[in-house]
DNA sequence: CATGAATATTTCATTTTATGAAGTAATTTG
DNA sequence: CAAATTACTTCATAAAATGAAATATTCATG
């Protein structure tokens, strides 16, 4: 770490890299693992259906609205990745699963994504295991909870 | 670290993180930090701004094209918290810089999005610094060079 | 030093994408 | 069983990204 650096906060260094590291990532992964067809969107719903989630599910995964959801699924659905399946246990919810394509799919985009953290990354075998260690704690907490914010407002429910 | 969790490769389980707290940060951010006035581009523009940039090199290292940059500018000009400079060394140029204003609009920001970094990641002081380290290890890794990638039609240039 | 090619930014038209309000169907409440 | 709530969709609208062309300046070259 250079002096240069060292004038920032942990805070702000740490969110430097991830930021960094996100908007690449974002951008090379739209520019060749992704299909022209297929957005941002579809992409993040594709790495969230590791399980049948229900439409409303993804939506508050994505911290995006049910019209955005219905939209992504609708184009999913139209190249056979995904299928809306009825949910056994509300007749009003969909619940949303990969087709055998769509795994496959979701198989390339995570092995696309993880050789390109290896490059983009440019941390030593010993180095990224690290980072994942520390990074899937963040994880755990963002999803595990959820619950994070004092206000109440802001804590899951949209509407 | 759960059972669960290690069927991940350590890429997978350290973008799994990355893009968790990414997502969950812009979309707080954008609710909270930012005026409503002011988008995701502006706020990374804002970032991006700790020194004079030309509108070229923003675009650039925000994986824009220019007209984006230049409405971004716009907006910011605006709202009084940027200003356009012509640069010394290329009449063409014209370099972005911060007013008294954007300065401070900048300094919430980071304090605001560190601050929320604590609480959504959940790490302790210790843990914060060891991200940070690695964190900044792979922001030098993307910023320092940007020719990571093989296929030299991916690397920066983009018409 | 004149001319053509390249670069920096902007403008404009177009397409994508996100957002909000209303609509339908099913569930829950009382 | 009626009213209120919830899940999803549809549609209209607003916001954002993208590409092509225009202007001004610089650079390369003969």
């Amino acid at each position: 770490m250079t002096d240069e650096e060292n004038r920032f906060s942990p805070e702000t260094r740490a969110l430097m890299g991830v930021f960094a590291l996100y908007w690449k990532m974002d951008a090379v992964i739209d520019q060749t693992l992704l299909t022209p067809q297929m957005g941002r969107l579809e992409g993040r719903v594709l790495l969230q259906l590791d399980q049948p989630r229900r439409m409303g599910a993804l939506a508050q995964l994505l911290l995006t609205g049910p019209p955005s959801v219905t939209a992504a699924a609708d184009r999913l659905q139209n190249m056979g990745l995904v299928r809306r399946a009825p949910d056994p246990d509300d007749r009003r919810a969909l619940v949303l699963q990969l087709t055998e394509q769509g795994w496959e799919m979701r198989r390339q985009l995570e092995a696309g994504a993880s050789a390109l953290f290896r490059q983009v990354s440019g941390l030593s075998d010993d180095e990224i295991k690290q980072f994942a260690a520390l990074s899937m704690k963040i994880h755990d907490t963002i999803t595990g909870t959820g619950e994070i914010l004092k206000d109440p407002s802001q804590t899951g429910d949209k509407e």
